[in-house]
DNA sequence: TTGTAGGCGTTATCAG
DNA sequence: CTGATAACGCCTACAA
């Protein structure tokens, strides 16, 4: 590989000169820059950004940190941040985290020996007290999907107890009294606030809370089939099925298809996300739209400006879910 | 950041010896190598992976090349490697394609100056020449989905043709001889293996090719609807539709849905690639079995094995696929 | 406008 | 077993 240093000597003019045409920055004459153009060109040269970082302190790319590297959520949040980086000529470098501690710290730590000017991390382990101490440390870095008081400005988050309160509210509208729940692992935030607005519902309509009709998941799609099962084996009737994410509610579906329960008619099913797939499920899947790319591009947005100094960008840390009705929420009739 | 530098002083050592501790290669004394351990933990000192892939001119990364970084069949592959390789310690570094030639030739571009070791590429536009200058230049590289002659041990590739073939034999063995195709675009070559496949299947069972029966998608959902209402508006009666992939499946059948198709009675659907939720559509998608993930972990094998003598490990270049039988194909009485 | 030289944090080759 | 010291490829004052 041409070193700038061969460019250097091809188009007879010094190191210094070329790393000035290359950044484009201090002053070149239009002919030496010619002429170092020409050369870079003979040479098939690019530059090696390892060592640009290095002795710059700046790589341009962005580091991601997400829990997984599969599944349509994430997708749509690092196909996102992406997107908007790269039309800014930024990159990102992307690592899974595995919704573990230490594989998150792992990541981050990876990302950093990286270089990278930024960082946008969804996180399922790590605590608060960590990211302030990370912030500390220098580096910029913006939270998806959490919000840490001490760090709102560097957070991009979704009401998701209004979420979940939307979502067994609409259910409410709809006629049903009798709702289950298939409800996301306790220790992840979201998973909670979501939770959170389903119990807000039901008491504003003055329904009883009946921990008969709650199941734990984990966020993924057997915990929905294996959740509708448990929860029609207890003697607790329920006309209503609210998921905490479509991927559960997915597999809930599934479940009730094998056991010939007619969907809406015997139970409605409302999930969350709104991923990609969920208006092509038979029936076709009502939940709470996430704008999971919008949210990435803004965090990508956020930190164009912070880091790179982009003008006129406008920053949005706060996103709202919002009902999509489709054909899973049967209207109940007396 | 603390460096090796001050790792050095603190422990009273030279930074040669520190850099041999942090290597466990050269020999130290089990003393100074305590006494740097210390100094190291004391100051929080983390290796530059951006220097040390300077001085080293390895990174301990590979670069991962894909035309998106969302969709499911992507997001497997991207999660196949980075699993095989996380537990070799290595790491990934993923950018977008985006399915054109200028974008895929930036793409590696990029994944170059970040010094990876090797490349996982799986290219739409880039020409096969392109591919054997680019190993010629010294970089690994292994292709997923594509056989260049010249570079086969460096091919991961499934038999599409073959895949294509079962799609359609499967239509036939059920009965059904007025089988309509929404292909995939004919630039890429696993969309026109599987055509290919198709054709066969036909021939061998002497069924005429119409060329009205078939519609050229690109992959996509919406091309899929868009598919099957341009083939339903053909005076041509079909029983059955083939489909070059399982997005443009689930977007035919949202299309039957909506237009009170019933499904698979009037119309048996079979796809291909067996993404993660095909098994929750309704009806329940038939399909063909891309083993991605795997293919991806083989790549990452293939590398581990090349670039970093791993041992032991065994490398498969040729995949095959499967018939997954569900529910969308019907058995056609007389 | 251009060139010189020091430095970014490591590795690796020598001697000792 | 340990310590100098020269790379690695590039950036960036500072000088000229």
């Amino acid at each position: 590989m041409a070193t700038i240093y061969d460019v250097s000597v091809l188009a007879g003019v010094s190191l210094a000169t070329v790393s000035r045409v290359i950044n484009k920055n201090g002053n070149v004459s239009e002919k030496t820059a010619k002429k170092v153009l020409a050369a870079m060109e003979q040479l098939g040269y690019r530059p090696n950004a390892i060592a640009q970082s290095l002795a710059s302190n700046r790589s341009n790319s962005v580091g991601i940190l997400i829990p997984e590297l599969c599944g349509p959520f994430f997708g749509n949040l690092m196909s996102g941040a992406e997107k908007r980086l790269r039309d800014a000529n930024k990159h990102v470098i992307i690592t899974a985290g595995h919704s573990k501690e230490e594989s998150e710290k792992a990541g981050i730590d990876f990302l950093l020996s990286r270089n990278c000017d930024a960082l946008i991390l969804h996180l399922d382990a790590l605590s608060d007290e960590y990211l302030v101490e990370l912030s500390k440390r220098g580096i910029p870095i913006v939270v998806i999907n959490r919000f840490v008081p001490s760090l709102q400005e560097n957070c991009i988050y979704l009401d998701n107890m209004t979420g979940g309160y939307q979502a067994t509210k609409e259910m409410i509208a709809q006629g049903h009294r009798d709702i289950a729940y298939i409800a996301g692992p306790d220790w992840k935030e979201d998973a909670k606030a979501r939770f959170e607005g389903h119990k807000k519902a039901l008491q504003e309509a003055n329904i009883d809370f009946i921990p008969e009709l709650i199941y734990k998941g984990d966020f993924k799609q057997e915990s929905g089939s294996d959740g509708l099962k448990h929860l029609l084996s207890k003697a607790i009737e329920f006309t209503a099925l609210v998921c905490a994410n479509d991927e559960m509610a997915s597999g809930a579906m599934a479940f009730a298809r094998e056991h010939d329960i007619g969907l809406p008619d015997a139970i409605s099913i409302i999930g969350f996300d709104n991923i990609v797939y969920s208006s092509y499920l038979f029936p076709a899947l009502t939940t709470i739209n996430y704008p999971v790319e919008e949210m990435a591009k803004m965090a990508a947005a956020l930190i164009l400006k912070e880091v790179y100094q982009v003008k006129g960008l406008k920053i949005t840390n706060e996103f709202y879910p919002s009902l999509v009705r489709r054909q899973s929420v049967a209207t109940l009739k007396n």
